[in-house]
DNA sequence: CATATATGGTTTGATATCAAAGCAAATTCA
DNA sequence: TGAATTTGCTTTGATATCAAACCATATATG
């Protein structure tokens, strides 16, 4: 090994692959945090899901849209959502304006379950958020936040809204 | 934020919630952006592993090691490694000094998968590093260690390598 | 109008991931 | 020493995810 080349360590190596890398291990985390509290069968993207449709008020809204707003393909929209169909979470009829699209809305047990999320979640929410570096996250957001949109630009077909 | 916290909109809905969705979505993007120039059937976990050994310059590694680094648990650690080992990429062979333990080591073949996939992902990066606010991500890699640090000292049966 | 292209949704096959349960070896401790 | 606990690894069953191929409907183009 060590051969005389210089490059071994690239440049793109350190900075970037640190930030990626850390990235990833900081979203497993929270995601399976999250999921051991969630009630019974309930996973991040289904709860993601009936967060959206609650917070903005939502009342229906296209599968397409939906894989959109959480950077998914269609198939896998179309996998969360069959689920929380059949769990009766959501219901998903034709879109009467476009022979093509369907829309989904959310049921009273899912409007109730989105609730038990929340109140599932609030414990785990109330001992950690005092101890995390609260002051310093907007900025890091920003920062998260401007990465994705260049990412995105890069995207072969970057599904404009 | 007029409100106080009395809102229905419990306060560790929006900031956290938004940060960890951007951290989720911001780690899809990265993922299938690697996985789409990745060789052949390397994924980015794959990949993790090959770039470990060799940056570190490391010859043998316990599959509970790999796990910690990577967050992952010991079951999708046997998984990925025992499909790189029937891929080449990786032998796996007992620990002389523990009989429960295994030791992971890099093939040849492995080896140069590594360099091919650095030579797979240099265009992409190079293309989009200089757009990338490099001048702020320490800070926000720095935020994004301590929230880790954080969450990891909550989980249930941390790991202690 | 007719063909070509684009868009919305589904399906398939592969990988990663987790939790939980299980087995084997090592360590602790009574 | 012998039993209990811990640790390392595997297996199983479920979910999410992607890319690619596919069908049906919409829109654009000639």
């Amino acid at each position: 090994m060590a051969h005389g080349k210089t490059s071994h360590l690239t440049p793109e190596d350190p900075p970037l692959f640190t930030f990626f890398l850390e990235v990833s291990i900081l979203d497993q985390l929270v995601g399976t945090m999250f999921e051991r509290v969630l009630p019974n069968g309930i996973t991040r993207a289904q709860f993601g899901v009936l967060n959206h449709f609650v917070r903005l008020g939502i009342e229906q809204k296209a599968p397409h849209e939906l894989a959109t707003i959480f950077q998914v393909t269609r198939g896998t929209m179309t996998s969360t959502l069959g689920r929380m169909q059949r769990n009766g979470l959501v219901s998903i009829g034709p879109d009467p304006a476009d022979g093509r699209g369907k829309q989904v809305r959310l049921t009273e047990h899912g409007k109730q379950m989105r609730e038990q999320c929340i109140a599932a979640i609030r414990p785990m929410i109330t001992q950690i958020a005092p101890k995390l570096p609260l002051d310093r996250m907007p900025a890091a957001l920003m920062v998260l936040q401007r990465i994705r949109r260049i990412l995105d630009d890069h995207r072969p077909a970057n599904p404009e809204e």
